[in-house]
DNA sequence: CCTAATTTCAAGCAAGCGCTTGAAACACGC
DNA sequence: GCGTGTTTCAAGCGCTTGCTTGAAATTAGG
């Protein structure tokens, strides 16, 4: 919950991931191999995936995976080992307490949606995280649910003050789904929401619009629910 | 957008799913083959499940797939082709205008949540589809949106009239999309929802509280919307 | 009851899979 | 320059995959 236990992505960003790293260390057979895996994996799946199209791409050897990582799964399983705040790093702004809570909203959608709009490796890191979600490979244990906790209890430490509660209820708990979901349908059903209003977030533009919205939606809801259980 | 259009689930269900149909019928090898093909596809996925386990689970030989479908892919297909409006057919309530707009919106949540609630086949076509948008499998081409089409193409009949609009702008998709959210995460996202607060969707009482809850969270994002239109 | 069409079966093929092996290429301290 | 430990390589092993085959079993019509 402390912002600052939270390392930075510019201390310990995964080296596989920059592009700003040292060519020498970029080039190692090791690190091109954690590369070609995201992009591989994202876009075949864990099973539909095959170590030979991995290594083909990083220009390696099949062997050299079961060197480094002992096995596909060993490879698999480090791509979600490192630590998985970093990918939540882009909505860590919403953590501040001083901030009006439509800024704090923001943040949060800013941070869910900056994350899949740009064509970067992060972004396929992020789609392996949703697709673990939907579709469990197997050979990890439920570590990947750890992204989307990051998010939720976040989003429980901003609305706890909102109601005046030490903890939370369930009805809280469907509130931050809420809340959540909101921006979750965009990174979940991309196809579908490119298909039927492809503007929402073609550009950095329509996007911060899209994120401004989302964050008057949000506001709404914590609204509704304080109304719901004033009445109740 | 014509319910009447839409037959209903007792004309037309398809013969695989039912448990109701006569005994002679799905005990045929093609019935049982389906039958065990949603089950299989659903555990592993598309690429993950092997032919064998299917007819094995089945109790068929391995060459009735190829006999009565052609190939793997002839058989995922089959399961995706029979009209997707029975999926969504526990929601057709919601098109009805007479209802009020909280009641309509009940029925449209009551009727995603319904699907997943039950451990029936149908569930797992449900989420058969969910697997296919965040990972298509590659052997479908983009039909498996029409399920998220339907749903959305619902909810933007049922907000158009709120808005006096004649044609969906990019904001009211955007709505859309965030009226659906509000339930979509327990449709992606069923492994964090049970984990974090497994209360919310446990028993049929606990799941439609939920529903009345949904149904005044997306009220409240309509009215935000309004509100918005109009100082904007 | 024979015939012909439909459906099911055991067996196996070619291809791709994850993974192993033993040797070659490399890096580096002394 | 040599010896040692590390990293990469070509080749291929055993296995599973989707799929095929030709024959046996089943069904239906006259």
């Amino acid at each position: 919950m402390n912002a600052r236990s939270i390392p930075s992505p510019a201390e310990v960003f995964p080296d596989f991931l920059r592009d700003d790293t040292p060519a020498t260390a970029r080039d190692e057979t090791r690190c091109r191999l954690l590369r070609a895996a995201v992009d591989v994996f994202a876009h075949h799946g864990y099973h539909g995936a095959s170590t030979r199209e991995i290594c083909e791409l990083a220009g390696a050897n099949t062997a050299a995976i079961h060197y480094h990582f002992r096995d596909k799964a060993g490879l698999y399983r480090e791509l979600f080992r490192l630590p998985i705040e970093w990918m939540a790093d882009a909505s860590r702004p919403m953590t501040d307490p001083q901030l009006p809570l439509l800024e704090r909203l923001a943040h949060f959608y800013r941070g869910m949606l900056s994350v899949l709009s740009q064509d970067s490796r992060l972004r396929q890191l992020a789609l392996l995280h949703a697709r673990e979600e939907v579709e469990p490979s197997g050979v990890l244990g439920d570590c990947h649910t750890q992204a989307i906790r990051i998010h939720h209890d976040r989003m429980l430490h901003l609305l706890l003050p909102e109601f005046g509660l030490q903890a939370a209820d369930e009805a809280l708990h469907g509130l931050a789904f809420a809340v959540g979901g909101v921006a979750l349908v965009y990174f979940m059903a991309r196809p579908a929401v490119e298909a039927f209003a492809p503007g929402l977030t073609a550009t950095p533009e329509s996007r911060e619009l899209l994120v401004q919205r989302c964050a008057i939606y949000g506001q709404a809801l914590i609204h509704a629910e304080r109304e719901r259980r004033k009445t109740a």
